[in-house]
DNA sequence: GATTTTTCCCTTGACAATCTAGGTATGACT
DNA sequence: AGTCATACCTAGATTGTCAAGGGAAAAATC
């Protein structure tokens, strides 16, 4: 039984988890990744070639932070931490998130008009 | 208050909304759109450079069947209906999405690991 | 009766995010 | 010595959506 998947979908909540995912703690972007997977149940899987990309952008847009250190295997590894305008923006796309899968889901349940 | 909102996460799921909206009855393009507007609340915007290229690739690929007909209002429009494919890819087209927005939640929700 | 709005179709080109597929390097395990 | 897991990266292809255009006919407004 093949567990199907669709890549399109992530588009637009990449950015969504790994702010997420770096609420609270600090992370290195291996780490992000292996963590996105593991709290979504294995559902999700997240490509490097879409990973370092997305993260390199939003420290560009000022929602990231980083800074090089040791991970706790000891390798070399680039740590990443929300800034005040990755905290704000990570609310803003929860918000709509939650307005977009709950208008998606009336169409699909064909709620009376 | 404007109202935010995110065109990205449309990706990949504007098929599935087509197809539902066609499962069980015929219409034409102008009245889908109109359709997933209306039953999303207002909350879902169908773009038509989005819509007809969709159309007419899913009838490629034979989810989708379509006849010229006169719409409600007298004018010639092109009526679509689904296939059987079609019928068995909107099954499994939810079933992803389902799978996947709840994958999306365990991760914003931050369940207990 | 002239004008604007709404309905209905379409296409081209730009854009943006993801994926594929490649690369490098180190440490741990066998 | 060789493989696996960790950890970083990029170039190029792909793909779907959007913006912006266009046409035509009926209905509504002036």
């Amino acid at each position: 039984m093949s567990k199907p998947s669709k890549k399109d979908l992530l588009h637009g909540t990449l950015e969504m988890l790994i702010l997420e995912t770096l609420s609270g703690e600090e992370r290195h972007g291996y780490g992000i990744a292996r963590r996105i997977e593991r709290s979504s149940g294995d559902e999700l899987q997240i490509e490097e070639g879409s990973l370092y990309p997305a993260l390199h952008r939003m420290e560009r847009r000022g929602w990231l932070e980083s800074r090089w250190g040791r991970s706790e295997s000891g390798r070399r590894a680039k740590f990443y931490s929300l800034t005040d305008a990755g905290q704000r923006q990570l609310a803003e796309e929860k918000d709509i998130w939650t307005r977009f899968w709950k208008a998606v889901s009336r169409v699909i349940e064909n709620e009376p008009a």
